[in-house]
DNA sequence: CCATTCGCTGACAACGTTGTACGTTTTAAA
DNA sequence: TTTAAAACGTACAACGTTGTCAGCGAATGG
């Protein structure tokens, strides 16, 4: 059968170490001495196995050789949707770490439905991927037992893992929705509304929370009214906004959980002609550059990814101390020169 | 040794077919079969070898079927910079077609260094994917000979190859860079200046063309003075904006050569208090909020990831058709009421 | 001159899986 | 009952690589 690199129709077979040592008259072993650079080969013996190996156009097997090394120098990142800008971020760290790390990143979408993530999980580690890092779709993961107990590592990002004892790497929401409600009460607002997309979602469960919290430490009531959780779909923004503007103690200021959130209502300022003070989470291009620029709480996706990741070569290399959680600071970006902090019906 | 799941300290070895077989007291291709869900094992011992697998904790080793097989149904997609929002809704395409071909999907970044991109093609190959998807960083790729020549399935995405004949999926950049251009010539724009942010790449170079000649076309001078090349810097945008200002001929209207570039060109705008009539290249989120809305071209990354992703798994189910050129159309979104449209001075 | 070391090379088994070939038992048809 | 075929089970070799060990000649030491 033919072997050789061009010539001839069809798939041609890729040369294998064999040819190399057939056509350059050695053994298999001094093939594989030369490949990886090992020593207890002569020069000129090298030499001329190199110069087959580019006759023949010879690559080395590497699926081959993990059956015999035992590691695949590669590691899964499973997420919902690998378009989000966020997640965009996450695996420009992941991969540039894992590089660091001579791995390759296999990358999978869930779309958010758990039976992906487990045949995800379940496809990666048949690969015999060193390590797992998951952003999860829900708050268990029932399907993860088996390979935690097979001595898979895994590293959760974004959101923990409510039932499993794993690392996790998460942005403190707690801290930051605090921390934009301090401002927005410090600038005397009272009545001030919380859009948030999917309130089951651990982030934004997080969010309002420390939202409520800081309300409540500084004696501000908490209004039911006052939220808003369908806010991935600007009408049901819009809907809620007008509500919240016609209550008899109005909406003055507002938090949206996502950017996303933060594009619907802007949106519907826009469609009620008013523009309220607020406060997003997550930054977005342009921000600065509307009418009022978007004060924003600005997580750090691409250093959640790369701390996840580098603990997840430490666990690959044999770390077996507790697992930990690592909660990353979020940063208040004020923009709109006081916009934020203009006094209520101004 | 202890093969078995979760108990005894270090890292547990997985259990191995093997060891199922001599749990079960079957013989070892009885539990391939199970595991491949194959005919000829009765449901008696299927069962049997199912609860043995459910109790090691047993999963297939797909390195090892491999090797046996020869089809990792993996593919690599190599790019500049994971973390673009155009090159992140490209994976989200690759990434879904490729599972809908069952097939899990690698990637690596090159940070834009061409002997990385080169690292980057070894790596995946010799991991043997099945097929690459390149958004390329030069115009050549002196290494990809030998791919090419072993039989891997290669499509370039977004960037052709000019020197190998291979699959290649792209915008129409000249085609919309010249409907920018003709229509603001048509509301009587004759300055129309161009800002690009890397004058030798591919894309920006296409643009440029098409603005060229739609200017030509038109009997409109293309005048030097009136492109400016780096614009990914917004300091320079503005001192070339100010420039092409206090022309005998000022700039009346521009068009961008991406979104980096229509972000650093509105900052101009605002610095220099005054805002032109803009048609950039690429969508962006909030375009329509800004004021005045911005128009621009739309590309449509994820078509191109659809579109190239389906040629690569033709390509490796074996068609054998010539090279091909798929150009993908743009469209042109008008904003603004009518911004565009503004006679000159206004 | 023999014994020992050293540098180089090769034969072989193993990694975990699947394809092939061939037994053995059960079942159905004659 | 006999015969054929189906159903089930097993043994063995291969996929391409690397670790182990042994062989060989030459150089070194006594």
């Amino acid at each position: 059968m033919n072997r050789s690199s061009s010539h001839s129709g069809g798939r041609p077979q890729p040369a294998t170490m064999k040819d190399v040592a057939r056509v350059a008259g050695v053994a298999l072993k001094t093939v594989s001495r030369v490949v990886n650079d090992e020593p207890g080969v002569s020069p000129p013996v090298r030499k001329k196995v190199k110069a087959v190996i580019a006759e023949l156009g010879y690559r080395r097997n590497d699926n081959a050789r993990v059956l015999r090394i035992g590691t695949t120098h590669s590691i899964g990142f499973i997420c919902e949707d690998l378009g989000e800008p966020f997640v965009s971020q996450l695996i420009r760290a992941i991969e540039s770490v894992s590089i660091e790390n001579s791995s390759m990143l296999i990358v999978a979408a869930t779309g958010g439905d758990l039976e992906r993530e487990q045949e995800a999980v379940r496809a990666l580690a048949s690969r015999q991927v060193d390590g797992l890092i998951i952003a999860p779709t829900a708050h268990e993961q029932p399907y993860l037992g088996r390979e935690l107990g097979n001595g898979l590592p895994v590293v959760f990002v974004d959101r923990p893992s409510l039932h499993h004892q794993v690392d996790a790497v998460l942005t403190d929401n707690h801290a930051g929705a605090q921390m934009a409600t301090r401002q927005l009460l410090q600038y005397g607002h009272r009545r001030i509304a919380f859009f948030s997309n999917a309130d089951q979602l651990f982030t934004q469960v997080e969010r309002i929370d420390g939202y409520r919290q800081a309300l409540s430490a500084e004696g501000a009531p908490f209004d039911e009214a006052l939220v808003c959780s369908a806010s991935g779909n600007p009408g049901a923004t819009l809907a809620s906004l007008q509500k919240m503007l016609a209550l008899a103690e109005p909406v003055t200021a507002a938090i949206t959980g996502d950017s996303l959130c933060t594009y619907a209502l802007l949106r519907a300022f826009k469609a009620v002609g008013r523009h309220l003070p607020l406060i997003g989470f997550d930054d977005f291009p342009l921000a600065d550059l509307l009418e009022p620029g978007i004060s924003v709480i600005e997580q750090n996706p691409f250093d959640i990814g790369r701390v996840a990741t580098q603990l997840l070569f430490r666990r690959i290399a044999g770390d077996t101390s507790p697992p930990q959680t690592i909660k990353l600071g979020t940063r208040l970006i004020q923009r709109g020169s006081g916009e934020v902090g203009l006094p209520i019906n101004s």
